[in-house]
This record gives C-alpha cells, structure tokens and sequence, in this order.
DNA sequence: TCCTGTGAAATGCTTCACAGCG
DNA sequence: CGCTGTGAAGCATTTCACAGGA
C-alpha cells in the first residue's frame, strides 16, 4: 500500500512540472497500471480530498501524501560501507532532494577514512556513535560485505539509529523499535529472471 | 511470493556452508520471520521434497528453488549508464556469482566511453545493438539518469533484450513480452521513513 | 515424536458497481 | 456528465488444524 504512495508521488511531481492542477484517478491509475478504483480507495486511505466532476488537486495531494510517509520534515543519514556501492549512495541526488541530510560516511577501512566522496569526508567507524548523537541520525544505510552487516547495524542501533536500509543480501536481526527495509540486489535480478521466463512460458 | 523464494535461497546457502544437511520448515520460517505453514506451502508450490519427521534435504531444495527461478542457467548481461550507481553495479560481486554474466557497460557520453570499471570497458551506446545480438544478451540494467531511462528502454527492447532492470525513478512503458522490475532507491528510503513514523507512533 | 502436506477458515486486498455531488 | 467515495462481491494469500508418514 505504502509502496504505491511513492509511485503516486513521482507522477504527482512530473504532472506539477507540467502545470496540471488537477488530476483524476483513471488518468493517474492509467500511467501506473493501476485501476482508478485501487487509486481512489488508497487516497481514501489518506482521508482525501477529491472534487468530483474535477479529480484531485495536484499539489495538495502532493503534500498530503508527503506527511502521511514522513517526507514533509527532513532525515539525518549516516552512510556506512566506503565501497563502490557506498560511494554510489553517498553521491545519489535521489536522497538530497528528497529531504535526506547524509551527516555523515563511516568506514572501517583506515585507508578509505581520510579520503573523501565529493565534499563528504569518509570517517572512522569508531567515530560513529559521536556523529549520531551530535547530529541526531535517525536513519543508516548499510552499504557493507554480507559478513559485517549484522555487525555494523548492532552499532547503528547502540548508537541511536532507528531506521535502517540495508543494502547487504543478509536478514538483520533487530529490537522492535527498530525499522528496516532491505534492498538485495541480486534477489532483485532472480525475480527479473523469473518473470522474464514466466513471460517466455506464457505463448 | 517469488520474493520468498530469493530468501529462501539465501538463507539454504547459509546453512550449506554450516553443514547442515536438512532444515524444518519451522526453523527456517522463523529466521526469516515467517511461519512454519507459510513456508511449506510455498514449498508445495515447488512440488516438494520434504521428509517427514527430518525436514527439507537443504541441497536439494536449493537447486529446485534456483531451477523454478531461472537461475539454474546463466543469463548474459548489459549495463547502460556509467554514472556512480553503474559503476558501482558493473563492480558488483553479487551478480557474477550468480550466474549473470556481464556482456557490456554502455553511455552515451563520449569521454566516459573509452574508460573502463575494473576490466570492464565503456563503449558507446551505439554499439549496443551488436554486442546484444552477438553475446545473445537477454537481460538489461538502466542506471541513467530519469529523462533517458525512457529512452534507454527502448533502445534495448529495439536491440532484442526481453528484461529490464530499471534504477530510474520512472514508469517504463514497454511491451508485453518484455519484463520489468523497478528498485527505486528514493521509494525505498521513504518507505523506511514510513515504517520508523509507524514504529514511534505505536507506543 | 517430530515434521510434512493440505483441506478449511480467516484475513487482507482488489475490483465492481453505483449513489451522490459539482 | 465526469468523477468521487464506498458498501459489497470477488480473489488471493496467510494461518489454522490435523491426518498421516518416517
């Protein structure tokens, strides 16, 4: 369901760009493949604010939809994993403009820390928990090899972390009050494979 | 349902390189925080081998799971974009081991063309529909930036590809024999946003 | 006894269908 | 009219519960 809310979001900002005020729900269902039906009861969801015989205002539901995910205030970030992935990440400008602050990228290698990606500084990871509690990080991304990443979100969470996107094929265990959402790439590139032969099986 | 199933094979590996030679639905559910019923009937869905009483022959069951997802084969890959996240993704450990071979890295800029990631080298877009023919290419990953994805799409569907795998913020519009599975990095982040919110307000 | 395989119940999600408003 | 909001129906997925095998 909250997936969907970040789809609806894109289109909100493409159609915004181009000056619609309004938008109905077969025209924003269509370009997402979703039924206009399915569209309205989301934003129902959301205690809506449609005009009938007009559609949805476009800018108002834009910012409604932001504050039922969180969007509307801005999130301190620290990044840890200086690889290529990491550094990937940290330039990403995906995170920066959506309200994402990267506070900080953390590295057990002493040789990465010191270098620097663009302006950001790659620190030590001993040097964690400080920035944590000086910046008041809410959100890690973990950008690590497999066999430390149980490790590293041990000390994001000791460290203050509530929140963690965790980009290592591993499951973290983690307290309750911890959220996480895991993005395994190559699990990603299986679903690909099989779709892509389900499709071929199809005649 | 197919998700479960890249999980699945994950944690089997796992338990390979323990040792151990049977797993219960029990306890593989639980360390990936499903139950018991749950697996087995996604089990079923791959017309299983369990034994009663033992369990599921971890070897076994790992090659059915990687057979119903096509992974039993091995696919031939190309990347087009070699921004940050191409880079990082051409660099990337995770697809080499699983059997996706990658065939070309691909820009449309000149001067990155020419370059290489590793032993990787850049070539132009405009050799794309050559290598994808000769090296019998099936699978495509786009890490362009938004306005081309679009258009990349396009040229790789035209080029025969039958998969993409789309980093870019955008819906792709393509036809029905081709397959597509999107990872938005920002959606991701606002996701877990969604959940830490989520998680606070239930006290 | 431990564990699978599977009908049946329960739950959740999507689509249908239509009353009602601008 | 075009379009929303929403009960009710229709599907899909998850959990329960238990018979039966090793």
């Amino acid at each position: 369901v909250v997936r969907r809310l970040s789809l609806y979001l894109r289109q909100l900002d493409a159609l915004r760009v181009l000056g619609k005020p309004t938008i109905s729900s077969r025209e924003l269902g269509d370009s997402l493949r979703l039924t206009d039906a399915q569209v309205r009861k989301d934003f129902a969801y959301l205690s809506a604010l449609g005009v009938a015989g007009r559609g949805y205002p476009v800018e108002e539901l834009a910012t409604r939809i932001r504050s039922t995910l969180g969007t509307d205030r801005s999130w301190n970030v620290v990044l840890v994993g200086a690889g290529n992935l990491g550094r990937a990440l940290a330039a990403y400008q995906g995170f920066a403009s959506k309200g994402f602050l990267l506070r900080g990228v953390f590295d057990v290698d002493a040789a990465k820390a010191g270098s620097s990606i663009g302006d950001i500084p790659i620190a030590l990871m001993s040097t964690l928990p400080e920035v944590v509690k000086r910046e008041s990080v809410q959100l890690g991304v973990i950008a690590v090899p497999p066999t430390s990443a149980q490790d590293v979100a041990d000390q994001l969470i000791d460290a203050g972390v509530v929140g963690l996107l965790n980009f290592s094929p591993v499951q973290l265990s983690v307290p309750q009050r911890v959220s996480v959402v895991s993005v395994d790439l190559a699990a990603q590139m299986e679903q690909l494979v099989f779709q892509v032969s389900a499709n071929a099986a199809r005649k």
